[in-house]
RNA sequence: GCCGAGGUGGCGGAAUUGGUAUACGCGCACGACUCAAAAUCGUGUGGGCAUGUCCCUUGAGGGUUCAAGUCCCUCCCUCGGCACCA
């Protein structure tokens, strides 16, 4: 018998499939399209990532399985191959980017052709192609021109090695999510696009989303909506005399809180290091030089240091305080950086009894605490007089930190009201108003970087002068626009230049600003010298609307195909990496939002979301560990391929561990799946096409059984136990020896999605003309899918004593009649009345005794 | 610290959602084939001992129930995410 050849039967059946254009759907007529997504690859590394590879299998069989369900599945793949990730490599290993696109581009396409995935490749895509990114830059300009894109100076995300800002998606722990380096605060004016705009929708519509769990909770985190209010407090210099100064003065500080209920017990004030007030040279800071001391160190602190060191320092301003606005009582004001500017106002109400960083702060420079919060349960007696502790007295129950909410205590008329009731009542006293606040910032777009698309923005000195720039006029009147123009749609793409020396400089700005004839422009508005913006867009936009440029990519006329996108969307599956959850599949859910509320994007959906579906698959470790370089462990798929075979290895990694749980690849552990798959081969060899006439009925109906497992398992991603049912059939079929050929057909197509190669090889020898990945998936009879008869399990109280065979449907009387003919269970019954029967149909019988 | 997932044989992992715990696979042991080995095939494989239609066993302890890996309470540990967001 001649053992199977998974390397011809592999190369034979890609060069067929490809031929006869099996898993490419018209994208522009088909009638039931299923648009099966996966995340497309950074061709960044040495070649595809195993995890890659088994994201994309998982993926691919699933879209399999709809293709045999009768679906027009379209499944393309491309390359995310624009941006740091790739850039970084290129400088890695000394080659150009442009000149190692090309060689990742020929490796990478490669590997994924040898995989066995079902891609549509007509429609491969690369996103540093300038048909691609021109249209990049065109959704750029698009958000400009509806004022979502904008330029701001503050402080943003500096990655010292990587050598441009970052967005605070792309800081993992105070580190550079590409490099690991430690980023650090930078005041720099750079290009933003306006996400919070779409916090809201962005959180709401994620009920209306089927998506895995823990990645809609890391959005949710991420958007971090608190409801609060703005409570104005007013700033005195301590000069002037007490009853005038709350009247007179003209200074305010603005909070957010929320817990004004606990108002009463603000016993002082925190700004952030960059809080306006603090540059105010009227107000008579008489420590002016220590807080601009303590300023300036602040803000040279990098993000891992704020995280590391969480010991509280401040320094407070002297000669001045606030009017706490519930009982005008004049408390303290200090600067820390424990308090971030980009949040709320930038400044809060410091409630040490009650807040467990104020309360820190509090311990660390010995300030009063007071307790205006009583647990529910506690019986205070009110009124309580007004008392004040000090962190070293001996009485620490009062001074204890309380975060929960209660019964108001020390709060003058609000005394004994309850916290929930509090908050809105006190805001509306001291004229407060209530507000939303959203973690989120907005996503900031700009790259110091050569590889990358060149923002389409010009910028005109003379026009900036005299205030002119095409923003629209509702935008005009923010800051950043004057002067800027965009890049008329006729020009784009702003092709990326060759630039010999395009390595990071460091200098605030991209390798571009040194390349004259690139920089250098006509400004559209006044037709004078102009300079082009030389900062590149993050790589994360490239990807924001890749799904759209798949079903129509060669369009010179348009980004995304109106009919097409109809037809194609909203995208049916989605299926990628976790890691993703705030980055990737935060930005392209809003820029989806964004073009649909500027009318260019328009398909099927109530609330425009373009993945109605997702689903977040595991992560591969080895041997128990997480791969890495440095540790050796990291599988190369093309090895696992080679010798096994594209089959074995796409079948082990998905029934090693639950698809969504991702699990250990362990090398003995394929051994098994090859032996599966060569028994398999062996036993349709063997039979030498003398398949049994007669159907054995057990093996139909454990047959009709399985198709429906394995169907539901597919279905959810259960692949580790649908290729576990599909064993079980197969040695049933050893067993028996021989099946019919409807049998056997029915378990090589249940097989298909996950061993495309071998089940298509071995379809063609029995003599089917049609590939199997076209041909109908199996159908079960819900009436067979149980056997007539089933184990009834006999328990004496509760314990397991017996089985016997018994016929389904069996009534309690007859089951129970049953139990006793089983010797064992006559003795333990016999002579004694049962308390009590509990009767299982189909499954068992107890008796108490 | 907060949020999420999880803890089941020597290992990866199953368990119809409260109903035979350890499916399937790996590994291991023994046997067959072989001069021998590999491959292949067969048998066995949670632990205990008094070898039984016995007892114990799903991170630890308690509870509910005829019945708990599954539900409730307390605690421990591992992995992932967020992290001074007021």
């Amino acid at each position: 018998m001649k053992r199977y050849n998974f390397s011809s039967a592999e190369k034979k059946w890609n060069a067929i499939w490809k031929t006869k254009r099996v898993y490419e759907p018209d994208l522009s007529s088909t009638k039931k399209p299923f648009y099966n997504l996966m995340m497309f690859p950074y061709p960044s590394a040495e070649g595809l990532h195993v995890g890659n590879m088994y994201a994309f299998t998982g993926s691919d069989i699933y879209g399999r399985f709809k293709r045999m369900q009768g679906y027009d599945v379209f499944e393309p793949m491309g390359l995310d191959g624009f941006g740091i990730h790739s850039e970084n490599y290129a400088i890695k290993i000394g080659t150009h980017p442009v000149k190692q696109a090309k060689i990742s581009e020929r490796r990478f396409y490669k590997q994924l052709e040898i995989v066995g995935n079902g891609f549509a490749w007509n429609e491969r895509l690369e996103t540093y192609d300038p048909e691609y990114y021109k249209w990049t830059q065109w959704i750029f300009v698009q958000m400009w021109k509806h004022g979502l894109a904008y330029r701001k100076k503050q402080p943003v995300n500096w990655c010292p090695s990587c050598k441009t800002v970052l967005a605070d998606e792309q800081v993992i722990d105070g580190k550079c999510e590409r490099c690991g380096t430690i980023v650090v605060k930078k005041e720099l004016e750079q290009w933003f696009f306006k996400i919070t705009k779409y916090a809201e929708r962005l959180l709401q519509n994620l009920e209306t989303i089927d998506w895995s769990e823990k990645v809609k909770i890391a959005q949710r985190n991420w958007i971090g909506k608190s409801e609060g209010a703005l409570i104005k407090f007013k700033i005195i210099n301590d000069k002037f005399q007490i009853n005038s100064k709350a009247q007179n003065s003209k200074h305010e500080v603005e909070v957010f809180t929320t817990r004004p209920d606990t108002l009463f017990g603000a016993t002082y004030m925190v700004l952030a290091p960059e809080h306006p007030l603090l540059e105010n040279k009227e107000l008579g800071i008489r420590n002016y030089d220590d807080v601009a001391k303590y300023v300036a160190s602040a803000k040279k602190k990098s993000e891992e240091e704020r995280i590391e060191n969480k010991e509280k320092t401040g320094v407070e301003l002297k000669g001045v305080k606030a009017i706490n606005p519930a009982n005008n009582e004049e408390i303290p004001i200090f600067v820390a950086d424990y308090v971030l500017s980009g949040y709320g106002t930038g400044a809060i109400m410091a409630v040490p009894g009650h807040d467990l960083r104020d309360s820190d702060f509090a311990r660390k420079l010995d300030l009063p605490v007071r307790r205006v919060i009583a647990p529910r349960e506690s019986n205070f007696q009110f009124p309580i007089s007004n008392f004040q502790i000090n962190p070293n007295d001996q009485n620490p129950k009062e001074t204890e930190l309380y975060e929960g909410d209660g019964i108001l205590i020390n709060s003058g008329k609000f005394d004994g009201i309850d916290s929930e009731k509090a908050k809105w009542e006190i805001t509306k006293f001291v004229e407060g108003k209530k507000t939303t606040q959203y973690r989120l910032r907005d996503w900031l777009v700009s790259r110091q970087r050569y590889w990358g698309p060149p923002i389409p923005m010009v910028y005109c000195e003379s026009c900036a002068k005299a205030g002119r720039s095409d923003a629209p006029s509702f935008a005009k009147a923010t800051e950043g626009t004057a002067g800027w123009y965009a890049v008329p749609e006729k020009n784009l793409p702003v092709k990326l230049p060759f630039v010999k020396d395009f390595r990071p400089k460091g200098k605030d700005e991209s390798p571009l600003a040194s390349a004259k004839s690139f920089f250098e422009a006509r400004c559209p508005g006044c037709r004078g010298k102009a300079r082009r913006e030389t900062d590149v867009s993050d790589t994360f936009l490239d990807s924001a609307w890749y799904y759209l440029r798949y079903i129509d990519p060669k369009n010179k006329k348009e980004p995304f195909a109106a009919s097409r996108i109809k037809r194609w969307l909203p995208v049916n599956m989605y299926i990628g990496g976790a890691e993703h959850s705030v980055l990737h599949l935060l930005y392209v859910r809003f820029v989806a939002l964004a073009l649909r509320d500027m009318k260019l994007l328009n398909f099927p959906s109530k609330t425009g979301e373009p993945f109605p579906l997702f689903r977040a698959h595991g992560l591969l470790i080895k041997d128990g560990a997480k791969m890495s370089k440095s540790k050796g462990n990291v599988i190369n798929p093309d090895e696992y391929i080679k010798e096994f075979g594209a089959d074995a290895f796409r079948t082990y990694l998905m029934f090693l561990a639950p698809f969504e749980q991702g699990g250990d690849f362990r090398d003995q552990g394929i051994l098994g799946i090859t032996r599966f798959l060569d028994r398999i081969w062996k036993f349709q060899e063997g039979l030498k096409g003398k398949f049994a006439k007669k159907e054995s009925p057990s093996i139909e109906q454990f047959l009709h059984y399985t198709v429906k497992k394995v169907t539901e398992d597919i279905e959810s991603l259960h692949y580790n136990t649908a290729i576990s049912a599909l064993m079980i059939l197969f040695n049933k079929f050893e067993e028996a020896g021989s099946v019919t050929k409807g049998q056997y057909k029915t378990f090589v197509c249940l097989i298909a999605p996950f061993a495309p190669y071998l089940s298509e090889e071995l379809w063609g020898r029995i003599g089917e003309k049609k590939s199997i990945h076209r041909s109908p998936w199996p159908r079960y009879n819900p009436r067979l899918v149980v056997a007539e008869t089933f184990p009834l399990v006999v328990q004496i109280n509760g314990k397991h004593r017996a089985t016997v065979e018994a016929e389904r449907g069996l009534s309690e009387e007859k089951a129970r009649t049953l139990a006793l003919s089983h010797p064992m269970v006559h003795k333990a019954v016999e002579g004694k009345t049962p308390k009590r029967v509990i009767y299982v149909k189909d499954r068992l019988i107890n008796f108490v005794i």
